[in-house]
DNA sequence: AGAATTCCGAGTGAATCGGTAGGATTTTCG
DNA sequence: CGAAAATCCTACCGATTCACTCGGAATTCT
C-alpha cells in the first residue's frame, strides 16, 4: 500500500507551484532544487501533468510552469490519479472494471473490504486541495457520495 | 496504490479458513483449488501467517490449516499487515518512522495528506473482521482513534 | 509401509521503478 | 543575430521487487 514516488514527487512539485501561484512561472530546475528532487526525472512527471491540463509550460529564458487553475480548485486526488493511475487496491475496484468480468465475483468475500478501502482513500484525496496543503489545513471539500458506513458511524458517535 | 497479491491471496485464503472454522483443518491444496490460487505460492503466505500466530498447521494425512482464533476476533488489518508490511503510503507515515528523520519534514506540505490516507485505510481494515466478510457485512468494529475530520464531518452532515 | 500433508530454503523470469542521456525546440536578452 | 536558458521528446538502463517454481525433508494418519 505504498504510493509511487511518481505521485509523491509530483504532488510535492505541485505544492511548490501552488505557493508560487500568482507570480510568474516557476522553473523546473528551481522546483527540483527546493524539493531536492532529480530534475530530469521530475521533467517526465511535469510532462504528464501538462498533458492532463493541470499545468502549462512556458519555454525559453524565464520560462517555467504555472498551474492552470487556482490552487483551491485542484485536488490532491486529481494529481495523484494522473501520476499513479486509478486508485484501486485490487483490479476489480477500478472505475473501468466491467462488473462480472472476474468470474469469482459472485463468491468473492474480500472484494467488499477493498472497495471500502478505495472509497476511503478517494474521500481523503478528493477532499484536499493544493490550497489546503499550502495553508496547512485539513481537507476543506466535503465529499458527498457513498462513504463507508462504519466510518460514518464513528464520525457521528464522536459528538 | 495497489495492494500486493500477497495480501490479496492471503486474505482470500483466510476467508476460506473462516468459512471452515469449527470443522477440521482445511488442506492448503483445497484452499488453492477453491480460490484458484497457485498452491506452492500460497504455501509461502501460509507460512508467514503461521509464524505470526494467526493460523496453525497440522501435518500428515487429513492435515491442513485452522485459525487460532474465532473469525470474529481476527481483523483484516492484521492479515494485511503481516503479508504486506505496515500500511504507509510514504515512509514518513510508517509507525516506525522516527520523527524528524526526514530533514524536509519541517517544510513538507504533502505529509499531512498521506497521514490522513494512512489513517483512513487503517480504519477500514481494522474495523473489519473475517467474520464480517463471511457474513457479507460491513466492518462491525468501531475504531475509536483519530479519524480524518473531513470525513467525520461528512458522516455527520449526512443525517 | 505408504500416502498425504505441512515445512523449508533456494532459485528464477519478467515486469516495474526510479532515474539517466542526448538532443530538438522555443523564447528572451544583449 | 546569436548565445543562454528553459521546456519538450524519446529512448535507454540498472536494480529491485514480484509472483511463482522446484526439490526435498519432516510429520502424521491409515
Amino acid at each position: 500500500m505504498k504510493v509511487s514516488s511518481r505521485a509523491h514527487y509530483g504532488l510535492r512539485a505541485m505544492t511548490e507551484l501552488a505557493k508560487a501561484f500568482g507570480g510568474g512561472p516557476l522553473a523546473l530546475s528551481e522546483i527540483a532544487r527546493v524539493e531536492g528532487l532529480p530534475a530530469t526525472y521530475l521533467e517526465q512527471l511535469m510532462a504528464e501533468l501538462r498533458k492532463a491540463g493541470l499545468v502549462e509550460g512556458l519555454r525559453g529564458l524565464h520560462g517555467g510552469y504555472t498551474l492552470t487553475r487556482r490552487p483551491s480548485q485542484i485536488t490532491v486526488g486529481e494529481v495523484v490519479r494522473i501520476l499513479e493511475g486509478p486508485i484501486a487496491p485490487v483490479d476489480c475496484t477500478a472505475e473501468d472494471y466491467a462488473a462480472g468480468s472476474c468470474h469469482r465475483e459472485p463468491d468473492c468475500l474480500s472484494r467488499s473490504v477493498w472497495q471500502r478501502v478505495k472509497e476511503s482513500i478517494d474521500a481523503v484525496l478528493d477532499a484536499t486541495t493544493l490550497q489546503d496543503l499550502v495553508d496547512g489545513r485539513e481537507g476543506s471539500r466535503t465529499v458527498l457520495p457513498t462513504l463507508p458506513i462504519s466510518i460514518q458511524k464513528v464520525g457521528c458517535y464522536s459528538r
